[in-house]
DNA sequence: GTTGAAACTATAGTTTAGTATACTACTATA
DNA sequence: TATAGTAGTATACTAAACTATAGTTTCAAC
C-alpha cells in the first residue's frame, strides 16, 4: 500500500523523519493544547464549558490556543445567533483521528513508568 | 488483560487521561529531544556525533537534553576510558520502545496534512 | 439605567526555553 | 612547549510561552 511505502521512505532518513514527527508535535505544542484536545474528544464544548473544564487556564491562553487549533485544522469554531450568542468548538476528522496518537502515548507513558519504578528498587 | 483496564479506567477520566498523557509529552518536551531519540535509534552514538547529525544545536543545550532524557529514564551514558575519553549515548528499551510512539506521530502528520491539502483546494 | 451572561481582548509583567560565544580539563603526539 | 581531540561548562543575552488582572461588546431582562 501507499501509506506503508510513504513511510517507510521517511522513515529511511533520520532528517525527514525528524522533520515529519515534529510537524504532530508542533500541533499539540504548549501547555494546554493536549487538555483542549482530550476535552473535546469527550464531544462539542462551548467556550465557558472548556474554562471550566480545564480549571487554570486564562481566557487569553484559552482563546489563544483555539485559534492556533483552528488554524491547524484540529477544530472547527460555530457561532450560533443566540441571544447572547454562543460559540462551538468541534474537533475536525483529524482532530478525532488524534485520539490513536494520545493513546498510543498514553499507553507507553504506563510502560514506561512501570519500568522506571522497576528499575530503582 | 490488566493493560486493557488500566487504559480503560484512564480514558473514562478526562483529567486523568490528560494528566498520564502529559506524562509523555513532558518527556519529549522542547525543540531538540525528538531529534535527538531520533537520532539515537538509528544507534547508540557519541556526543561529537550527536553534534554532527543534529546540526543547529549548542552544545549547551544538547548536553541539557541529555541530562534530561537520561534523568526521564530515556538513554543510558556511559563513560569508555579511552584517551581521550569517550562517551556513549545509548537509548533504554523505554527509549527504544518510544519509536512506536514517533511512528504513529509520523503517520497521523501524513494523514493530518493530506486532509488539509484535500479541504483548501 | 443597571445588572448579567457569553465570549472574548488589552496591557503589562514574569518565567522558561533557547542562542551566542568563549572557555575548561585531560592527555597524547609533534 | 604548542596543538589537537573529546566532552563538555560558564556567562550573558534574546525570544517565546505563559500569567495576572482588568476591560469590552452585545443584547435582554429587571
Amino acid at each position: 500500500m501507499k501509506k506503508i511505502s510513504e513511510m517507510e521512505s521517511i522513515r529511511e532518513c533520520s532528517s525527514n523523519y525528524i522533520l515529519a514527527v515534529n510537524d504532530t508535535i508542533n500541533v499539540i505544542h504548549g501547555k494546554w493544547k493536549a487538555a483542549i484536545i482530550s476535552s473535546l474528544l469527550f464531544g462539542k464544548k462551548r467556550y465557558g464549558e472548556l474554562q471550566k473544564e480545564i480549571p487554570k487556564i486564562t481566557p487569553r491562553m484559552l482563546s489563544k490556543e483555539l485559534r492556533d487549533l483552528e488554524a491547524n485544522g484540529m477544530v472547527v469554531r460555530t457561532v450560533h445567533d443566540t441571544i447572547p450568542v454562543t460559540v462551538e468548538y468541534e474537533l475536525t476528522q483529524s482532530g478525532y483521528a488524534f485520539q490513536h496518537v494520545l493513546d498510543v502515548m498514553l499507553e507507553w507513558g504506563l510502560e514506561h513508568r512501570k519500568s522506571i519504578i522497576g528499575s530503582t528498587k
